[in-house]
DNA sequence: CGTGGCCCCTGTGGGC
DNA sequence: TGCCCACAGGGGCCAC
């Protein structure tokens, strides 16, 4: 489900819960939650998921999403492919199991991770250092990634721009939608060598990550193909992707059909023509 | 080391 | 109508 722009609609979403006490908690699957050394046995420190503090801030870094509590003690969540973060009003309940881990609120409401294809997870860090650390790791957000960052990082590589861009070390937050959009947008065929793009090139295709993300998000995810409204309406799920999932349909800027193949491992759309 | 391939898992939509 | 298969927004691990 998630790439950057789900990942901060979430976050966004979880605004009015912070500052709420955690009371309880309840794992439900014990290997979705992880420890610092990535050990998935052992005994829970329910303390380190959040019981006995309230949420006190919600922050993110590309597609990484983390539960911190005053002290700075973290729950890291990964959502993967299918994974939700969600707050439920009292009396309500989760629709479709799958909920792993559930954080029940002084205030009766609870956050549940449920994740069906359990591709993503819950990872609990002891201090704000060891989430700072992980995130260290990673490209920057790419809300803010620089054109000069990409160059300097992936400009004598000799693999496609396209898996590059899906690299979360090179640049946080871009899955397989917001690369293609930003390819398009940048003019830039997706199995590029990294090395063959021209200095303007790279301007160009910061720019149009920045853009694709921050539409994103204005869009409040607009990719989330099973949204639904606070009341269970479908909502409006407006497609305002140029590229994705328009494999064979015309280009929308000059009519041509766009080209669709896989490439490393992921579905991948461009116009032949506008993108060289 | 950088890189591509495979695999993890469940749900769903389209074709037959 | 129902079944089956291909595919889905991610990323860790392994062999080259």
């Amino acid at each position: 489900m998630p790439e950057l722009p789900e990942v901060e609609t979430v976050r966004l979403g979880l605004a009015p819960v912070l500052g709420v006490p955690v009371v309880s908690v309840r794992v439900a699957r014990r290997d979705v939650v992880r420890d610092h050394a990535e050990r998935r046995q052992g005994t829970l420190d329910h303390a380190h998921l959040l019981v006995g503090h309230p949420i006190d801030r919600a922050l993110r870094h590309g597609k990484q999403l983390a539960l911190l509590a005053p002290s700075g003690r973290a729950a890291l969540i990964h959502l993967g492919m299918s994974g939700q973060v969600l707050v439920l009003d009292p009396g309500t309940e989760v629709q479709g199991g799958h909920a792993h881990v559930v954080w029940s609120l002084a205030d009766g409401r609870r956050v549940v991770f449920r994740d069906p294809r359990r591709f993503g997870g819950v990872w609990l860090l002891p201090d704000q250092a060891a989430l700072n650390a992980r995130w260290a790791a990673l490209g920057p957000d790419g809300l803010g990634v620089s054109a000069k960052h990409l160059k300097e990082r992936l400009g004598r590589s000799a693999r496609a721009i396209k898996p590059a861009l899906l690299d979360q070390q090179a640049v946080a937050g871009v899955g397989n939608i917001y690369a293609d959009e930003a390819l398009f947008r940048a003019g830039i065929r997706p199995d590029r060598a990294c090395y063959s793009l021209e200095g303007p090139e790279w301007t160009k295709l910061a720019a149009a990550v920045r853009a694709v993300l921050r539409a994103g998000i204005r869009a409040g995810g607009s990719t989330l193909r099973d949204y639904r409204r606070p009341d269970g309406s479908a909502g409006q799920a407006t497609r305002a992707h140029l590229v994705y999932g328009r494999g064979g349909q015309p280009c929308l800027t000059c009519g041509q059909p766009l080209s669709s193949a896989v490439l490393a491992q992921r579905t991948t759309v461009w116009c032949p023509t506008c993108q060289q």
